[in-house]
DNA sequence: ATACTATTTAACCAAATGGTTAAGAGTTCC
DNA sequence: GGAACTCTTAACCATTTGGTTAAATAGTAT
């Protein structure tokens, strides 16, 4: 496995969970702290510490330390190398979904 | 979790092994049998096999019996809905990345 | 110094993941 | 019918995952 490709597992990996998915969301809008956070969720500060980790080693966020609060905010560069992946197929979709269509046609 | 967001979790997933990856690249080109799509891997058959499962559930690929082979195809559409998905941050990207220079700047 | 607040680390647990080998289940060929 | 071929299922294994509670670290306030 090549370190770019190891990369964009850790992107895909992070983004996989509705959780961090949600964290994301949230921290799309601003900067938060762990607490903020944690807020809206049932779950233990200690399990979104763990997804914060997470997203940390994807490099999709940032952490500063403010004193004894630590700010996150949404570092989007991985998010836009996820989204041009992806595109990178997208060549592909007219074609195959018109192949596939005609295929579907054929044989049912 | 709410279906919707199910959905996108396991088109996630999917992307986020290399080997599933290498066999959507693969299939980007052109539909391919089992046994072709493990050709260029090293693990075994039953391993590929697991991994078109698991794109399947993702609904990335269709399957088609024909005789004792099973045609995979590319299916783009999840492929759609996660790159939509992602494109969703694209309003924050610029605005974030200025702020997260500018915080760097101050704080440097 | 003490106490309170914010967050992480450690230790643990059940379930899922990605791989293996061995044993089916269909399909084709002789 | 039986051998060969394509692919899946079953059973297993080590590692990772996403969660927990309890303890530790770090900063603030009194």
């Amino acid at each position: 496995m090549v370190k770019s490709s190891m990369f964009l597992s850790e992107v895909f990996h992070s983004l996989s969970d509705p959780t961090r998915r949600k964290i994301l969301e949230g921290l799309s809008k601003r900067p938060l702290t762990v607490s903020e956070i944690k807020a809206p969720f049932r779950i233990s500060l200690v399990a979104i510490s763990k997804h914060l980790k997470v997203l940390e080693r994807a490099k999709l966020i940032r952490r500063q330390k403010m004193g004894r609060e630590h700010m996150i905010r949404l570092h989007p560069q991985p998010l836009r190398d996820a989204h041009r992946y992806i595109e990178s197929f997208k060549k592909d979709w007219s074609r195959q979904l018109d192949a596939l269509e005609k295929f579907l046609e054929r044989n049912t």
